[in-house]
DNA sequence: TATTGTTATACTCTATAACTATA
DNA sequence: TATAGTTATAGAGTATAACAATA
């Protein structure tokens, strides 16, 4: 079947980008509550993530620009929670470092994001969900 | 394992994003010889797919505003990819419709399109390659 | 009155270039 | 010289509001 039309809505890239704008449907009434954006959680997520990281360090892994992580971790700070710490090693680097505030934040938005997760993959079997995630994984890492 | 960390890697939103973006990177410097984005590449296939659709159809379909259709639409235009016609029944209504270059470009994307999603999919086997899509594809219906 | 396409406009997201302070 | 963070600016991509033609 190698010349089948395949429709826009079979097409990865359609699938990709709908999927996501239907988990940030699902998700982003649920974060309001929190007072941050699925965006800003994510943030919190990563710098929570490990050893105290850098603006870049943190960058790099959210795969966007520093000088667009400048303007995020400006709102987060401007929230309260997350601050900024100078690298004590390297006077040039900023940690990236949550509040308590940040902290709390964080923790509720995890349980939030599950719940969104969930509605999103409720058409599918556990296994499936499951099989869905690794994919995407694997899919992903190869970079 | 309810209250796992979730590692912002492991999101599905992070997962479904950096997947879009990494078949992007695939997909682009293929496209680009065809002288079209994969985002015009889209609107050809969706365009020709089934009976004329008006510019709102296909803004519906593709989940944009009708504005941004005009503007999708005048960039195909420009490049002789596809006709405006005024539709027989409804004369507000603006059927687009694909010149003989427009379908040419078209099958030549729809190659490449296999080509780009092929080696996204390459860590995969071929089973859960399809798997993925059919979950994607259940995910993203249940709208 | 309502709908389709259009235009003007504004907002969000992101990156490039140039600056500063540190290394 | 090179790197981390910053600022100013510009470019995509998108949507809202208002308008013309048609229903």
């Amino acid at each position: 079947m190698s010349s089948a039309p395949l429709a826009v809505t079979q097409r990865l890239g359609y699938l990709l980008k709908h999927a996501q704008l239907r988990l940030a449907e699902l998700a982003e009434p649920l974060y309001a509550p929190l007072g941050v954006t699925g965006r800003q959680l994510a943030l919190l997520t990563l710098f929570a993530d490990g050893p105290a990281q850098s603006q870049q360090d943190g960058a790099a892994r959210l795969g966007v620009d520093r000088t667009t992580m400048v303007a995020l971790v400006d709102e987060l700070e401007a929230k309260g929670l997350v601050r900024r710490e100078v690298a004590p090693g390297d006077r040039r680097k900023r940690l990236v470092v949550l509040t308590a505030e940040g902290e709390r934040v964080r923790e509720a938005g995890a349980e939030v994001t599950r719940q969104a997760e969930a509605l999103l993959l409720e058409p599918l079997t556990a296994e499936d969900a499951e099989r869905l995630r690794t994919a995407l994984h694997r899919v992903v890492r190869a970079e």
